[in-house]
DNA sequence: TTGTATGCGTTATCAC
DNA sequence: GTGATAACGCATACAA
């Protein structure tokens, strides 16, 4: 059973009596060999029972065709499902993926980079936001960000504003009186600012009353649920007997604020529109399913992979042409209507 | 800026007129060096910006340090969450992970392993249901798995067992009539078996009167919302007027029946009392808090790592010792009791 | 405490 | 179409 602990190319060429050379060309170059020769090495690796080994592969050519990711967590469905995408690119390029969750911690993240420059990655895939574009360039080699900040590297990034501006003008269409943006406090610098943004711009163009709560509503469900509490009780007294329009920047928070809203009616009350952000389960799984902006994660991962892979083969060539800018891809979000603003559609 | 490419210990060991031995003692035994010479090496590192190549270590030393990961998707909140936790233990241990997705695809899978084995992992953490335990005992190679067919393997799994004891047990403490259990075909090989039988142990034990309904509930939201309807139709009509217990297999799907007896009746009415399965964040963030039965995915997924990381070293011994039987290590889980069972804790 | 020589398993460069 | 030989960058047995 257990033949030689390892079978190399010289097992193979000593059987065979060819040359590495030749047994190297069997894999890389097949065609150079003539048919019954390939069928000889073939025969010769079943029999002997070779097994690749990649790593002196690289060692040799340089080519790791590995990829590393840092990513902030896998809690936010948004991210396990951003790294499923990014994982099945395998298919398509056959990069293999190193990951690392980020942890919100800087200086960990740093040296996370460095694990992965050490095993040679071929380019660096990050979601998290600790570290700044502009230290994340200095390591030159391919980087594509996610959703964060990313002045001075290539991105991939939700049209956010656009997804504000729709959800603004769908809550505008029901004819809210007022319209209402519930958000954590975000930079200017981060693709989701551009919520906010759009938010804003439709009410202002339209002239329609709006509020923006900006306020840190924690990480856990009791604490979440208690801050979007207080909130609403300023929403009920202030706009009582209006018709409101809320945007919710998330549709964890949304759903939240849905059974807020149930606990205390028994239903969503007639004078209230509610969207969330991001399509995750959670919306469609809420007592009533919710309106959301949808980012198209499968887009959004597969455009941040082939870029990457772009940036990548560049860099194989033997002069490669330096970005004069970084290259920022935008995908566009889909508006998702359910019954929190379509009334119809309630059960 | 841009100085030779690739610095090696050659270049360390030309500038401080070291020999390269010394250079990689610096990085292996540094106190095999006086400490003057250390901070001579370590200055030259510094000076001439180097950076470790761990790929020509491993051809070198033959330890990868790396650990594959086959894992079914990432959809599932206890997937990425197990994913998560493993991704952690680097802080601990130190082992890099290359992950993939499984997809259910048998044939594939065997290519992920085909390619984790020419990256020469040192160990193997499988999730997927696809290859029986006896082809994955055959790679010689230290593996564990998690909740899946084990019989040839090491594996670390939620007591199943236990888990569908409680929440038979609580269900049946609060006096209902009839205990009703809801899942999807089950191999007796699969750990979660246990649910079933565990929740048919205590019915019989205490002379309940039970139903299972065994059932493919589909994928979709709609769909399982479509067929859980059909099954809720049934258990209305033929145990109308009576208390019932019902114990779903998830949570995904107790929210659903959750949402549709809202539906039916604006509340939990007072004669259901109802149980998930997981402790998945929806088990929360339901309408009404969902009682459940948390598995401890942190202990599960340490106590898995833990367990390969025995395996590997004893694999590392000059002589390893063959393991005569597989190591199969079970993780209690917790009873969570929330607002569909303690009716007193309804808002 | 330090150095020499050799090996790890492949690919690349040249030659034939 | 095939082969000999030198990289690739580091670790380790052995010697000093």
């Amino acid at each position: 059973m257990a033949k030689k602990q390892n079978v190399t190319f010289s097992d193979i060429a000593k059987y065979t009596n060819f040359s590495k050379t030749t047994i190297s060309r069997y894999f890389n170059h097949p065609d150079s060999l003539t048919l019954e020769n390939q069928q000889i090495i073939s025969d010769a690796l079943e029999k002997l029972g070779y097994q690749e080994n990649k790593v002196a592969r690289i060692l040799a050519n340089g080519k790791t065709e590995f990829v590393g990711i840092i990513i902030p967590n896998l809690y936010f469905h948004y991210y396990s499902e951003v790294l499923n995408q990014i994982l099945n690119s395998y298919e398509e390029f056959g990069y293999k993926f190193l990951v690392f969750i980020g942890n919100e911690n800087e200086e960990t993240e740093r040296q996370y980079i460095r694990e992965l420059m050490a095993y040679k990655i071929e380019g660096l895939i990050i979601l998290s936001h600790t570290i700044p574009s502009l230290e994340l360039a200095q390591l030159n080699i391919p980087i594509v960000t996610i959703e964060r900040e990313d002045r001075y590297v290539c991105s991939v990034n939700t049209d956010n504003y656009m997804g504000g501006m729709q959800a603004a003008s769908l809550l505008a269409k029901h004819h809210c009186d007022v319209l209402i943006h519930i958000n954590t406090p975000t930079a200017q610098v981060v693709p989701a600012y551009g919520r906010i943004q759009g938010f804003l711009d439709i009410c202002r163009e339209r002239n329609i009353p709006h509020e923006v709560f900006l306020q840190d509503l924690g990480n856990h469900y009791e604490e979440t649920r208690q801050k979007l509490q207080e909130i609403l009780g300023i929403i009920e007294e202030k706009y009582s007997g209006k018709r409101k329009g809320i945007f919710v920047s998330n549709d964890t928070h949304a759903n939240i604020l849905l059974n807020l809203l149930f606990g205390r009616y028994g239903k969503l009350p007639s004078d209230y529109y509610l969207m969330g952000f991001d399509n995750s389960p959670i919306s469609r799984e809420a007592i009533l399913p919710i309106s959301t902006i949808g980012q198209q994660i499968d887009k959004l991962s597969h455009e941040a992979v082939k870029l990457l892979v772009d940036l990548m083969n560049e860099q194989k060539k033997r002069k490669p042409a330096p970005l004069k800018e970084p290259v920022h891809k935008i995908i566009t979000p889909v508006l998702i209507r359910r019954a929190t603003t379509e009334k119809d559609l309630t059960d």
